[in-house]
DNA sequence: AGCTACACTCGGCCGC
DNA sequence: TGCGGCCGAGTGTAGC
């Protein structure tokens, strides 16, 4: 399930392989997956342009193309943006093929089809409201410890719904949520106007050693990530809580627990997370 | 306004 | 074995 390390890692594996191609052809399978502005064909749109550039927001990848256009991918749940050689077999549930220069291709292969790939000029890029609503980048110089302790201060909500919405700080999922909690030492029910400043101070760290962590190991791949490369990451050996109910918590060895927040399944120890 | 809960997307997979 | 229904992640929205 890609967050932002797993998204900066295919940003990053990526761009070595396809910045600098050009874009040949374009094969959209599944016609849904794709969109452009009303009137503007996705796949004409793109032929002939240069990928100069991959950023990302969030888990927002952006694809700076020649002419100043842009094209904005998400791969929600199940999402795999992978370079290959021409001639290498199709993943399973490939909708969009990129025929690039050098016999490169770049594909989009996504099971659950909630991914979204959305092409539009670089300067119009305002009506995508999921990416222009963001908060800020956790791990930008920006994003300083003051300005997440007065954010943590005004927010009447829980800690894990807060930390999951995307408007409040980019990048955490289900998975960096619960690992950042869980090093912070903090329950996942606690306000955020609750905690004291040398607990914010403790979850500002934790927020940014988890996803350096994780950038550092590829990723967590539980069932479906992948990289740029098609490889997966390490990072899932690597965490406290998640996917380890019944586990000894590898601070006090209590049994971590999981249960339902916000709709998402929380794993959290009962003993060191207060 | 700010927060919570739920709908939506879909195929995999669990359990009957 | 077959099939109905639930699950999951993130986003958008309705409603309180």
């Amino acid at each position: 399930m890609p967050e932002l390390p797993e998204v900066e890692t295919v940003r990053r594996t990526l761009e070595k392989k396809v910045v600098g191609h050009k874009i040949e052809g374009v094969t959209i399978k599944l016609a849904k997956m794709v969109s452009s502005l009303p009137g503007e064909d996705f796949a004409e749109t793109l032929l002939g342009r240069t990928i100069e550039a991959i950023k990302r927001r969030g888990k927002y990848l952006i694809f700076q193309l020649s002419g100043d256009y842009s094209l904005v991918i998400h791969l929600r749940m199940t999402g795999r943006l992978v370079a290959s050689p021409k001639e290498e077999p199709l993943l399973p549930h490939c909708h969009v093929i990129f025929q690039l220069s050098q016999e490169v291709e770049l594909r989009y292969s996504d099971v659950r089809q909630f991914g979204t790939l959305t092409l539009r000029p670089s300067n119009q890029l305002t009506d995508l409201s999921g990416l222009m609503s963001l908060g800020p980048e956790p791990l930008s110089e920006d994003f300083t410890v003051q300005i997440f302790l007065k954010a943590l201060s005004q927010k009447k909500s829980k800690l894990k719904p807060l930390l999951l919405n995307q408007h409040f700080l980019a990048g955490l999922g289900n998975i960096y949520v619960d690992e950042a909690l869980a090093r912070a030492g903090l329950h996942p029910d606690r306000l955020a106007q609750s905690l004291q400043e040398e607990e914010g101070q403790k979850l500002y760290q934790s927020i940014q050693e988890v996803l350096r962590e994780g950038i550092e190991a590829r990723g967590t791949s539980f069932r479906d990530y992948v990289d740029g490369e098609g490889q997966k990451g390490d990072f899932q050996n690597q965490l406290w809580v998640y996917g380890r109910e019944g586990e000894a918590c590898r601070r006090c060895h209590e049994k971590i627990i999981r249960e339902k927040r916000a709709g998402r399944s929380t794993h959290f120890c009962p003993c060191c997370q207060q």
